[in-house]
DNA sequence: AAAATATGTTAGGCATACCTAACATAAAAA
DNA sequence: TTTTTATGTTAGGTATGCCTAACATATTTT
């Protein structure tokens, strides 16, 4: 290794979020978007953890004034909707670079997706957003930019292994005339 | 959101490596590719944490047959280091994909490819291995779609924030004349 | 060989984040 | 109204992974 990584894996435990705490966000959130009566026994269905579990976590985060507790009600502030959006954002992000340009399956994608969203920087998710957005896009450069990619992606290479050229061979079946 | 996130993210949990352990693999990964005379106190001086914690940690890891210790000097059998060598992949290709195809700086890109590397599946790793090794390849699609890309990206969406547009100008500055 | 340093090990503690079990209170159904 | 169910809360326990402090054993240095 060329780089010196020893120190940098401390950064994990600096994080805005936990992985925990940031489910608990995004289910609220998403809940919110439906009813706003919403209290902690529904989260805890939805998450299938304890409703003490849940409990616990809402306490520490209301004292992190990133929920509000009122009447047993939950609901969020404004700073928390905008920290939600971003990793929301993120995880999407992941999910269209992982599902529509890799070809990766969904469960796939979205079990990656939901570990990682909360750990990348607002700077690689600004970055991901922009670069998936183009490659969303109808240019001509990009479009055959991901037909000769996929032309490339089916000649296996047995150094990486290949158990993922089965998708990427029915994908192709499709388009194969032209 | 459209889909039902609630059980993905227990997962996360589920991974043959913690992000802590990972970390103690890779580090002495490293280590014994330059000296097979390793201890544990030259880990705890590496990660920056006590040697209990190395001692603790490493206790562990031989239990789990991931390293093997013999006179307190650290060694790794063979499938550990097929499994070091594919989350060193993954982070190497995400270091790759952050720093050369978006222009991220390297501090960004390292810290949240050290974040990540652990949780990506080995089909997203592979993945996403050919898709950066696809990128680096001097073929002409692929350059005309990175030059394209990077002329997207300078029109900053105000949407997304522009904190890193300033990376991407001083980097086009150099290919202003042609 | 004796003192000093380095390294390994154990014990007790802290924080996160979950669990079950028990109990309290509020809401709905009989 | 009384019972049942739903929901909230507290207590005690587990596992990870770090800490400091203390102690034990090597390994050097003097």
């Amino acid at each position: 290794m060329e780089f010196q990584f020893g120190q940098y894996w401390k950064e994990y435990s600096e994080n805005e979020l936990s992985h925990s705490e940031t489910h608990y966000l995004l289910t609220i959130y998403s809940f919110l978007q439906k009813s706003d009566q919403l209290r902690a026994s529904t989260i805890a269905k939805e998450l299938g953890v304890s409703r003490n579990a849940v409990h616990l976590q809402l306490k520490k985060l209301s004292e992190k004034k990133l929920v509000k507790i009122k009447d047993n009600f939950i609901s969020l502030p404004k700073h928390s909707i905008v920290l939600v959006e971003k990793i929301a954002n993120k995880r999407q992000t992941m999910i269209v670079l992982l599902t529509e340009v890799l070809g990766l399956p969904e469960h796939i994608a979205v079990t990656d997706s939901c570990k990682i969203e909360h750990l990348l920087s607002d700077e690689t998710g600004e970055s991901l957003l922009k670069f998936v957005q183009f490659l969303r896009s109808d240019r001509k450069v990009v479009l055959q930019f991901l037909k000769e990619f996929q032309k490339y992606y089916l000649q296996c290479d047995p150094e990486i292994g290949c158990g993922l050229c089965e998708n990427i061979h029915s994908m192709e079946k499709g388009n194969e005339d032209d």
